[in-house]
DNA sequence: AAATATTTGTGAAATAAATAACAAAAAAAC
DNA sequence: GTTTTTTTGTTATTTATTTCACAAATATTT
């Protein structure tokens, strides 16, 4: 099994589809279907469940529960994830609020700040100092965390998570952290993503984005 | 010029990496030092060089001030870029007070949500009415939208913006919009990034991620 | 029950992207 | 002023990803 990190993003994709295609009665769907739904060709959704031994009946495509099983148990849906969110600014807040996240067994169990002014034990979400983070991830064994910190924090608080046990982190600190131990991080910059926006739509540059179906999402509609 | 989005969303790095090296005091720059920055190889900085035309000097490497002028212009920071954001939950009101976009010469203009409670002619960035979104940006001629409505309303959102004449969208709804006219689409799925770190963190598939230093900005450290 | 139509699963081919390699240029050293 | 060293810019190579194409399988129709 050799997944790329787009492969998996699809998934991830796949599976919303699924969820709306379940919703409008439907219970089986071909790889047709939901390349379409998604954006991308039918050979490439058979691929991607190939990579992940996914299999389904010929001529009679996927059965929808069945396969949403599958995707569940491959993105590790059969239990619930839970995570550690540092630094509740704006970005921070935002995601503790989101309800996204809930409903693919993603739980944020708690938040950290320097700022004392956001500290509550009370909330739904409860935030801490920074300085509890070690103890909180060591004692809870949370595997991921977020880091929602201004730039200027982020490696610091990088390094604590990994110090503390975290191996995967979604970043939204615009720098390239570095560790001595094993993580896997993934960034997301906002800013670039609209910079990226911005730039395909004002250059000249159109001929090229039809081929753009890129990991994030772009893609160019005629 | 064969641009694509993974080069310039690096670009957009290379920047952020430049801007710290000139705040260090450093007038020139070696594409080897902004390769270490920003976590790729020094082939793929001059590479990624070539293909916008951003040319330095053999043995000199490249003039910070000059080379920070060169991507400003590319990304198209000679001026200011107007965007409008649809949604003010969670996602969208974190975006409002973000201070990331400013002195990326990007300006969010207005809001616009279908809640009254929410509409405001004095707040420091106006929230108006979803209604007012079309005449809006008819009469400002603003081209960049940000999507952070619920994917129930997300499609009729990017309906009315298409309409408007706005070309290219940040999209924060988890579907594939579709729209008959021309118009780029940028989606980010903070879910599915999430989803990401956890399927590659606690998966065995730590072999292949070292190759992942992807679009996003995956990354493995050692 | 046989014939037909359709869709999967997967290697092979094509395309795209990243890395390596190295000649040419230009600082720096001598 | 010549030699040496270093770094760019670009072409060639390698690696990764997507698409094509079609045999094999199984619903559906007759």
């Amino acid at each position: 099994m050799i997944a790329n990190k787009k492969s998996v993003a699809r998934l991830s994709r796949y599976k919303n589809a699924l969820h709306r295609f379940k919703t409008m009665g439907l219970v089986r769907i071909f790889s047709d279907n939901l390349a379409d739904a998604i954006g991308v060709t039918s050979s490439q959704v058979r691929k991607d469940f190939s990579v992940f031994g996914i299999t389904g009946s010929k001529r009679g495509g996927y059965q929808i529960d069945d396969l949403f099983a599958q995707l569940n148990n491959i993105l590790g849906k059969d239990q619930i994830q839970e995570v550690i969110i540092a630094g509740v600014g704006n970005i921070g807040a935002a995601l503790l609020k989101y309800n996204g996240f809930e409903k693919e067994k993603i739980k944020i169990v708690a938040a950290f700040d320097i700022d004392a002014q956001k500290w509550s034990d009370t909330a739904p979400v409860p935030v801490y100092s920074l300085d509890r983070l070690i103890p909180f991830v060591n004692a809870r064994g949370i595997k991921i965390g977020i880091i929602a910190v201004p730039e200027s924090a982020a490696q610091m608080v990088f390094d604590r998570m990994v110090t503390s046990g975290i191996r995967g982190v979604l970043n939204f600190a615009p720098l390239r952290l570095r560790s001595p131990k094993q993580c896997v991080i993934n960034s997301v910059n906002l800013v670039t993503e609209l910079e990226n926006v911005i730039f395909f739509s004002t250059s000249g540059q159109r001929i090229f984005l039809g081929e753009l179906e890129a990991d994030a999402g772009a893609h160019q509609v005629e």
